[in-house]
RNA sequence: GGCGACGUACCCAAGUGGUUAAGGGGGAGGUCUGCAAAACCUCUAUUCAGCGGUUCGAAUCCGCUCGUCGCCUCCA
């Protein structure tokens, strides 16, 4: 089975057919590191997350490069607010993201890529843009590309450079070009701001120049995927595409993929819109990150995803049912022989989930063979059919649809504080003695601190509940 | 003003020409259980924003209308 993407520059849904035979790179335009990224930002980390363990899944090798953008104007303007360097206000922000993207389990990238450490590269780029007379100088020092020398300008937008609305905004820093519609790929020195003493001269890189060079250093000249949220498609990605293919002559990416916004309030996520929602400040809350990552990756990517407290309730209750079969199957106990319609059920939906995700990320279909199979596996369970083997065997097919979801329960699952673990132990005594009042009581104070308590036929089982009040 | 995406049940969301319109959440009833929780069962869209059209047949194709969101500017 092939993986179809639909490639934002032709429009169409493509097959995958990697450039190296069995190796798929893929680029993500990451963080600019000037403040904590939101969960919308997180929602176009986590889509190409999905993407990256899908192929991965289907045995290819991955190797994803991601950048960390920590120079910019944004990071600048931050570090003399808070009067520190923009070095200690980039690292700052750059672990919170790290820390974060762990909490939401998503697979780190080969190489984290960060523009400060890339100069050479840039400048090199930048090079041979002059030379080839696509890249011209200003008198203060920046190096501008020139979109009237790329008539190719505009073609992934989808935008005719003449009917740019060019003129409407007024860059207090704006400096002096040919075209306004030209970009900057070297933004010449100022006062108090960083620069880099290169062979182009005194300066800093452009907003886009650093993912052409990095993604290049790290990719090659021609790559299979580029992600990034839909609105970098115009300018940065556009640009990115005019900078590189100007520079090497070659096909920048094969195939570009854009995940639509995260709504809030009925309008995209952004920091500018003061509608944002922080990853740290929602697990402070005591909300799982289980649960977020869900309610992140559940819609398709091209599809605008509002996010409420009703969505995240809902990807809530989804993850504990989701964990109650886990739990179920884990405690499975039938001395019996194996049940004989379990393997073609676990093939089916391994199929089904593997076909839906090779069109073009398709989860919703993936995620109902998911859920079908979980109500499948807890009718065999109520019927006593599979055996105590058969469980384990339901239980590695779970496991492996998981490698690319990545909301399952944790594999070595924490084991309960001392004090916690007590009261399970006194609760299951106390049960054992038909002491239902002591029993109930035990139950209803693990509740409150957050431990579930189930009765069942293989026994008392607890688990964590999915949002847990610390208030 | 230009370009684009979208409008499916109470909410989220698959389905893009042809059997009973997936799945998750929520709600109602039932089974099981010491009670509960979980689980399971039944029910919760004769209908897919509205109106026309094409077709033997449309949620799926075409046109118009209404509505929502986004890009054209820093932005994931």
């Amino acid at each position: 089975m092939t993986v179809r993407l639909l490639d934002t520059l032709s429009g169409r849904q493509r097959d995958l057919v990697p450039l190296e035979d069995g190796h798929v790179r893929v680029y993500s335009c990451g963080p600019t590191v000037y403040g904590p990224a939101h969960i919308g930002n997180f929602r176009s980390f986590l889509f190409a997350d999905l993407l990256v363990r899908h192929l991965r899944w289907r045995g290819s090798r991955v190797t994803w490069v991601m950048n960390v953008t920590d120079i910019d104007d944004k990071i600048i303007r931050g570090a003399a607010a808070a009067g520190v360097s923009i070095e200690a206000l980039a690292d700052r922000w750059t672990e919170r993201f790290l820390a974060d993207a762990v909490a939401l389990r998503m697979s780190e990238p080969e190489v984290l890529p960060r523009a400060t450490r890339h100069i050479e590269e840039i400048v090199a780029l930048v090079e041979i843009l002059l030379d080839k007379g696509h890249a011209y100088r200003t008198d203060d020092g920046s190096i501008f590309f020139r979109i009237a020398s790329w008539p190719a300008y505009g073609k992934l937008a989808r935008l005719d450079p003449d009917q740019l609305r060019v003129g409407e905004r007024v860059e207090a820093d704006e400096y002096a070009k040919d075209d306004v519609r030209d970009f900057a790929v070297w933004k010449g020195p100022k006062p108090g701001e960083p620069s880099w003493s290169t062979r182009i001269g005194e300066g800093r890189p452009g907003w886009h120049i650093e993912c052409s060079a990095m993604a290049m250093k790290h990719l090659g000249p021609s790559f299979d995927i580029h992600t990034g949220g839909i609105d970098l498609i115009f300018p940065h990605h556009e640009d990115e595409i005019a900078q590189s293919e100007a520079a090497t002559g070659q096909e920048f990416v094969r195939t570009w993929l854009h995940c639509a916004h995260l709504q809030m309030g009925g309008a995209k996520m952004a920091r500018s819109e003061g509608n944002i929602a922080l990853v740290g400040d929602l697990l402070d809350r005591g909300i799982s990150a289980r649960a977020l990552r869900y309610a992140l990756i559940a819609a398709h990517y091209r599809a605008s995803l509002s996010y409420t407290d009703e969505s995240l309730a809902a990807a809530t209750a989804a993850i504990e049912r989701l964990d109650a079969a886990y739990l179920a199957l884990a405690g499975y106990h039938e001395d019996r022989t194996d049940d004989p319609t379990l393997p073609a059920a676990l093939e089916t939906a391994r199929t089904a989930f593997g076909a839906a995700l090779d069109d073009d990320l398709n989860i919703s279909p993936a995620l109902a063979a998911l859920f079908d199979l979980v109500r499948d596996l807890n009718r065999r369970i109520d019927a006593r059919t599979m055996s105590t083997a058969d469980a384990d065997r339901a239980v590695a097919v779970l496991r492996d649809l998981d490698r690319v979801l990545a909301i399952g329960p944790d594999l070595e699952a924490a084991a309960l504080e001392p004090d916690l673990q007590a009261l399970v132990d006194a609760r299951a005594a106390a049960r054992a003695a038909r002491d239902w009042a002591a029993s109930d009581r035990l139950r209803d104070e693990l509740a409150e601190r957050g431990i579930v308590i189930e009765d069942s036929r293989d026994g008392q089982r607890w688990r964590r509940s999915g949002v847990t009040s610390h208030a």
